[in-house]
DNA sequence: CCTTGTTATCGCATCATCGCGTTAACTCTA
DNA sequence: TAGAGTTAACGCGATGATGCGATAACAAGG
């Protein structure tokens, strides 16, 4: 798109929302809120932040969860964010035109409540209905509604199709009752075992290792096979 | 995202880039490529621009396809651009800090080659793996070859599920042979017409009217329920 | 060693989907 | 009016998917 007056025109801001997804012990799918600090009556939203001069997206996602939430790279390594929309009412912020590009992030429970659990100003709100349910509070501000809407559709999407896409299980290598377990909860509907397991194990990998210290028969213990890695698609992915 | 300092950084300047998409006569998918008026030898590359202040970007996409291409009302009303990705390179372009939003958008061949005709800077290349394949000139600019994979592997996941959801039938209404053939040319691959019929048929609605005017027992005449109206979707978006 | 409990596998009935040959319906033309 | 041609519908065999009861495998504990 060659066009030589780039200088001429006032620019958007750019501000990176952020829907940080999770898995509750609940087995609720729930989402990642912040408040400013110091503020108990200030209103609880995604975290975010705008991007700073030739700050690549990701990177803005990652620093407003460093800033904002506490959580660094030990909680982010190896993981990207997913993009999911790009919101453009310029009327959506009081300050001046920002556009929000919009993302969604899996973390798994585990990794988040060490952080929650010494601030008051962070909570994990439960999803219901496609929206985040916020105790003393109706709304998400700056259409934030939408983002979690957007960011529950994509990952329910994804979670049909393959196994933990968004890394949820605390570990890489987990038992297919683990699995099916973060399954439901993500799409909060049930899968029955034996198809459950006829769909995810041919993109899993058998570790030969098995899960002990209870009664019953082990359970094998499995990892994701990379996508790339993966011939083909399932029969679900076609037609 | 409440953050006070809004005035503080530079931003980036967003460009729309958009892929639109047609069939061709052959029933080929093609993409529509721009270069600048008046210099046979200028790289073809997607219609864009860059995004006004407080513009919103389907409006941007709008005016960049009346601006360098001549669509206007009469192609236009009444289609939505689709928003793919938010390209986000600072490099991607040699004047400065530039996001790309890039857009698809669907429109009947018929509407284009009126205004395609009578120029020539203005052409549509026909997609091969996922790209344009362009006579003379082996990449777009910009990134922009990926920006075309984001169109084509969108269009094609959105045809397999609903009739002609970019619209680009010439008639909203049609015959299922006249459907088939649009999918057909989009999917790049074949459909046996039962299967395709029992597809389809839910979410359409006989319009009452069959197409005469050649030997054989007439097609009925369909047009699309939209969306909304209908309950629930097909089994195909369910596991 | 036996019982309990859990996971994995299996066999199979049932249901859904697909593709194709056949039949029915309905136009156009000679 | 009959034949040709096209679309729509049907019947049905083959295939695939699902769910579930039964069985096998294998641990922990008494």
């Amino acid at each position: 798109m060659p066009e030589p007056d780039i200088g001429d025109y006032p620019a958007p801001h750019v501000a990176v929302d952020v829907a940080v997804l999770t898995v509750l012990p609940t087995d609720e799918l729930a989402v990642l809120l912040h408040r400013r600090t110091g503020d108990r009556s200030g209103q609880w939203a995604l975290p975010g932040r705008f991007v700073r001069p030739r700050e690549r997206l990701a990177d803005a996602v990652a620093i407003a969860l460093q800033e904002k939430c506490g959580l660094h790279t030990r909680e982010l390594r190896g993981r990207a964010p997913h993009q999911l929309h790009l919101f453009d009412d310029p009327d959506r912020d009081d300050r001046g035109w920002v556009m929000s590009a919009a993302h969604l992030l899996g973390l798994p429970c585990s990794l988040l409540q060490d952080v929650i659990r010494s601030r008051d100003d962070l909570q994990l709100a439960p999803i219901a209905d496609e929206r985040a349910r916020v105790s003393g509070q109706r709304r998400l501000p700056y259409g934030q509604d939408e983002i979690v809407r957007y960011a529950v559709v994509d990952i329910r999407e994804r979670y049909r199709k393959e196994p933990d896409p968004e890394g949820l299980l605390e570990d890489r290598q987990f038992t297919l009752a683990e699995l099916l377990a973060v399954h439901v909860a993500v799409l909060d509907e049930d899968w029955q075992v034996d198809t459950f397991r006829r769909h995810m194990l041919p993109m899993l990998a058998d570790t030969g290792e098995v899960s002990t210290g209870r009664p019953g028969r082990p359970a094998a213990i499995y990892r994701r096979i990379a996508a790339a890695a993966r011939h083909g698609n399932t029969t679900a992915e076609r037609r």
